[in-house]
RNA sequence: GCGGUUGUAGCUCAGCUGGUUAGAGUACCGGCCUGUCACGCCGGGGGUCGCGGGUUCGAGCCCCGUCAACCGCGCCA
């Protein structure tokens, strides 16, 4: 027999009865009895019920395991009776009987209980990962992930696609994010950097003439993470091809992208047409460049109705230069405790406030006030139809401003009755980020959100640039290696008006892909850098090997890299990347079972020729 | 770097308006228990209430500072 196992512990059915098996697993859970002991034994794949009393040889042996203790057993599967069938289990209908035992490790007292679903603080999930990934939902986040993995490769495959890998240690590339640096052994004082995404080797690699690259690739950024953005490194399925258009590299991603969803949605629905929304619009409606489309509030721009009205506040603002303001429709939010609630939110997030109007029936206390009558009079008047009922439009806002505008208002937005709308104003880019949270959270609370769908869209025509608020300086607003749209000629306008062939997918909120059609024209190349203020010395030494590749005859190619760990953590409906990677760092990016980062010994960075300049004061 | 939340037993948490010996569940140790599958019952050990300072007759609770974790901002093609 196997020194460990002759089955799992998932594979035992009634069929099984009387046959002597070994099994090796971690013990689940212990139920003893005095005179009869019951031991869930675990793997991989399924648990099984031990069972063992005085008759057994090892009896006493096995009164001692306990919780997570690995252990081989030798025994008799037997069934059980009708009464006793388990049908929470697969191996439900036998147990086994056991005849021998081995303890091949045990276990101290946990500092997490592997079996259940008891929350632990993330520090002690991290510091025990090893035991953590025990759990079940953890297995199968990180069976989910393989298997997710292996789709998209044979996806990619399926369409031509080859995997090339790209090197780990490589030069730093100044665009983008701070990079890793790796201290160089054999040229003291000089550094490697991990690469931030195989973007240059992709383009090189379509120079090559491979016409379809792609790779599960890590890449590495020093940033500090969100709940969405691992520190350190993350993976990404990077895709590039040759002789393409923007609508070329959609039609190739989706189909992978939707493809995968819908095998591991788990029937949730995933949208089949993706809608094209212009950077623009989705600031505008949406006030984010990555919008979460199963919410379907859009937000509108309702300047003409406050301009030069009562609301002295907005009339103001909106007599500077580049102001507007801005409305949240919000259905079915027509009360003042939500419209309240939410402009709490709005000062919590940094605003001022966010004026509200709220239309509702007609109530006795308005009329009161309005005719200068007793409520209870107001009340009958209403009852007998002497005052007429139907909608009122209430919140501070709507008095400021008068029926009038308030009533245009509602029809621009198409409310009514019970709904409510939210005003934002000034620049754009400065209230934009909140109103686009506030969006989330109206959405949210109102439960406009429908959970049971993936909502896709691809966010298309980034500008190129952006102009620094303070400096007025223009620099690159996403990456220089965009195609602008409109070429040379383009770029001899105005540059804050040139547009890229650069896109995203939004999917429920988060970015999960990024691409563009790239520049592979060495003079547009040059031009480009130059309007954000770099020489040709500058391009030839930072991006010199694309530059020079240009120079060989480039084909016109394009791309992007899908966010791997978003898109199984949006899979196995997470909202935290960390559930979804095996071993990854904390928010301070340490990985607290490893102690990473730690000090080099002196010896180490005397090879290097490195030292460490103190923190201290 | 900044803001918010949290920090009490190995773990998850409770702890009132500042009041006498800081509790529960679970885990651990011991005892009992022959049909459980979150087994049950009895008993026991286990605490620098994150840390430091202050106010007070008295602080887990109030104040100041500090540390840590998480969430967000900045940052991030």
């Amino acid at each position: 027999m196997h020194a460990y196992r002759s089955n799992t512990c998932a594979e035992l059915t009634a069929a099984d009865t009387g046959t002597t098996v070994r099994l090796s697993g971690w013990v689940h859970r212990v139920r003893d009895h005095g005179g009869v002991l019951f031991i869930d034994l675990r793997d991989h794949y399924g648990v099984t019920q031990l069972i063992c009393d005085p008759d057994s040889p090892v009896f006493a042996e096995v009164e001692k395991v306990r919780s997570e203790w690995c252990i081989r057993i030798d025994g008799e599967v037997k069934a059980r009776d009708e009464s006793l069938i388990n049908p929470k289990l697969p191996t439900g209908e036998i147990e086994v009987f056991v005849r021998d035992i081995e303890v091949l490790g045990e276990a101290q007292e946990l500092p997490l209980i592997v079996f259940g679903d008891q929350e632990y603080p993330e520090e002690t999930r991290l510091r025990y990962r090893y035991l953590d990934l025990r759990r079940e939902a953890m297995q199968d986040n990180m069976k989910l992930r393989s298997d997710v993995v292996t789709s998209i490769r044979k996806r990619m495959w399926d369409q031509d696609f080859r995997e090339y890998q790209t090197p780990i240690i490589t030069a730093s590339s100044p665009e983008g994010a701070r990079d890793f640096l790796v201290p160089s052994r054999q040229h003291p004082g000089k550094f490697y950097a991990l690469p931030q995404a195989p973007q240059q080797f992709k383009q090189l690699i379509m120079v090559s003439g491979f016409d379809k690259y792609f790779q599960i690739a890590p890449c590495f950024r020093d940033e500090d993470p969100r709940a969405d953005r691992s520190p350190t490194d993350f993976y990404q399925l990077d895709m590039e091809m040759s002789f393409v258009s923007q609508q070329d590299v959609f039609d190739t991603i989706q189909p992978v992208i939707a493809g995968v969803f819908e095998e591991f949605g788990g029937g949730r629905k995933v949208d089949q047409t993706w809608e094209q929304i212009s950077y623009k619009d989705a600031a505008l409606w949406y006030g984010t460049d990555k919008p979460d489309l199963r919410n379907p509030i859009k937000m509108q721009v309702v300047s003409d109705h406050f301009a030069g009205s009562g609301f002295a506040i907005f009339a103001k603002l909106l007599e500077q230069d580049g102001t507007e303001i801005r409305a949240i429709p919000a259905p079915t939010g027509g009360s003042r405790k939500f419209c309240d609630r939410m402009n709490a939110f709005a000062q919590k997030e940094g605003l001022p406030g966010m004026g509200y109007i709220f239309w509702r029936e007609k109530t006795a206390d308005s009329v009161a006030q309005e005719l200068g009558i007793k409520v209870k009079e107001a009340q009958a008047k209403l009852k007998s139809g002497e005052v007429e009922g139907g909608m009122e439009a209430a919140g501070p806002l709507a008095k400021n401003i008068g029926p009038e505008r308030t009533e245009a208002i509602r029809q621009q937005l198409g409310l009514g009755i019970g709904d409510a709308a939210f005003f934002l104003g000034g620049k754009p880019k400065a209230f934009e980020a909140v109103a686009g949270r506030a969006r989330a959270a109206i959405g949210e609370e109102l439960g406009l959100v429908d959970k049971n769908r993936f909502a896709f869209a691809w966010i298309v025509d980034f500008p190129i640039y952006e102009q620094d608020e303070e400096t007025g300086a223009i620099d690159f607003e996403h990456n220089p290696f965009s195609m602008p749209q409109g070429g040379m000629e383009a770029l001899n306008g105005n540059p804050l008006d040139v547009l890229g062939y650069q896109y995203d997918l939004a999917c429920n909120g988060y970015e999960l892909v990024s691409g563009a059609i790239r520049n592979h024209k060495p003079e547009i190349m040059l031009k480009a850098f130059e309007l954000a203020g770099y020489g040709e010395d500058e391009v030839k030494n930072r991006f010199g090997a694309l530059f020079n590749a240009f120079h060989y005859g480039a084909p016109p190619h394009g791309g992007c890299a899908a966010g791997i760990d978003r898109i199984v953590m949006l899979l196995a409906d997470q909202h935290n990347i960390r559930e979804v990677i095996m071993f990854p760092m904390n928010q301070r990016a340490e990985d607290l079972m490893m102690s990473a980062p730690s000090d080099p010994s002196s010896d180490q960075m005397m090879e290097l020729g490195l030292r460490v300049i103190p923190q201290d004061q």
